[in-house]
DNA sequence: TGAGTGTTGATATTCAATTCACAATATAAG
DNA sequence: CTTATATTGTGAATTGAATATCAACACTCA
């Protein structure tokens, strides 16, 4: 019975280690129940030596003969990166990347679902947009402290950033994804994500030259 | 006056000078000519000695007294990370995220543009969508040819993913950003960018946890 | 049985990225 | 002029991530 003590993964250990799930997923799907480490590295891109290594981090074994039992792996990575009862979260801004992003999302995972969203469009408040409830930004610190929500997107116009992030911050909000152009920074223990297509557009056109 | 060889900068430099690029416009905006790797670092959460190595690495030089010229900043970095004449690029997918990326990034960038969308549903081909063409998938390749497309953004469902893939490959394509939730694997020689958000989420999930 | 194959798990090594530490330099203040 | 302060640029050290290597094991097949 593993202990519940907080591992400290590389930060890109977890993220293959999401990655890995949504895979094992789709094999447990389409009827597979073990997997070889150079099955999921060809399906990553990555070595098979650096599979083995994230899943040695975590401390699963595999067996020599039939690799790793996909429906253990999966219950695994899911008591790393899962939360025991459950995540919610909540995103801010319900213009053309918000509907994106929530429809896209809803339903995705058992412990981690876009709960509620936020605009301050008296056309798009009070009622349900993109599957989930968009209520007035006006009420998103009252939200945040009762539902006890700890994650949220920001998909609000660049004007907007700098004010809505502080209204997180003072909510109590503890880690932020941010899509607007807008670099931010937070204090410290606040986790933040950012991420930002023309940058990536622009490492594609720098290394296709 | 600089030779036009290839600099070998790591990727992770490449991103923070797209980003740098970013934020120096909006200092331009408000009237600043000069500024200090301190400040630079603040807004974007470095430290200031990593912005110094950053542009050590592209060759610029800055003032004791005065930090770097930004008017001059910005033009260097473009010269490393714009090609000469432009880049077009094509989006296919054209849906949820498709609109959402296409109305964000249309005139973001002098020297990158998305020319052109591809889709399979008639409803959407053949005329202006979120501000440019939409054809039918069918003209993928005649069109990539003939345009010299080199970047393909994807956003295609996820079932459509690896036929897409393998006509973009056909058809000469040399970078793909990935954003289905299908991973994808490229040959030798051609750049492959993916991001998903569920990835995002956990990582933040398992962070503030 | 016993050689041959293919796999995991772990240690060692290499490679990349970041940070430290400080010399060199410019400016301002006394 | 001299000292104090603030900045850049960069070699060296450190940290972090990816890769190589190999012993140990499990299975197959002759
Ligand atoms: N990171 C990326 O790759 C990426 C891609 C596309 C867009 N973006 C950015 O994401 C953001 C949203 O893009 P979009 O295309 O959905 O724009 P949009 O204009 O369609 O949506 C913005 C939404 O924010 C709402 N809003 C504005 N001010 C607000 C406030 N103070 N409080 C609450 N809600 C507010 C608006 O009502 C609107 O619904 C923009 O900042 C854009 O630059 C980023
Ligand atoms: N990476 C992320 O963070 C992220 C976020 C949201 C959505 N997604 C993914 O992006 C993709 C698009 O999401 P969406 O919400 O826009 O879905 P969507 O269904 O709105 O859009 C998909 C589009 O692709 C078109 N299409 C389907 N098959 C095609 C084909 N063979 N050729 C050309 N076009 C075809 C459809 O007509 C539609 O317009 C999905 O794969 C989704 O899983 C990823």
């Amino acid at each position: 019975m593993a202990k519940n003590t907080y591992l400290e993964l590389p930060g890109k250990t977890i993220e293959r280690l999401s990655q890995y799930r949504r895979i094992l997923y789709n094999s447990i799907h389409e009827g597979k129940t073990n997997i070889y480490s150079h099955e999921l590295a060809k399906m990553m891109n990555l070595t098979p030596v650096q599979v083995r290594r994230d899943l040695m981090l975590i401390g699963y074994s595999g067996s020599q003969s039939k690799g790793y039992v996909i429906k253990d792996l999966v219950a695994l990575i899911g008591k790393i990166i899962d939360s025991e009862k459950g995540q919610d979260i909540i995103l801010v801004g319900m213009g053309n990347l918000g509907r994106a992003i929530t429809s896209y999302f809803s339903g995705k995972r058992d412990k981690l679902s876009i709960v509620s969203a936020f605009d301050n469009d008296l056309q798009k408040t009070g009622r349900i947009v993109a599957g989930i409830p968009c209520h007035h930004i006006s009420q998103i610190k009252e939200f945040v402290k009762k539902e006890n929500i700890q994650i949220a997107v920001l998909t609000v116009s660049p004007e907007a950033t700098h004010d809505v992030a502080k209204m997180l911050l003072d909510a109590g909000i503890r880690g932020i994804l941010n899509y607007t152009s807008v670099p931010l920074t937070v204090p410290e223990g606040i986790h933040l994500e950012e991420y930002d297509i023309v940058t990536s557009l622009e490492k594609l056109a720098y290394l296709v030259k």
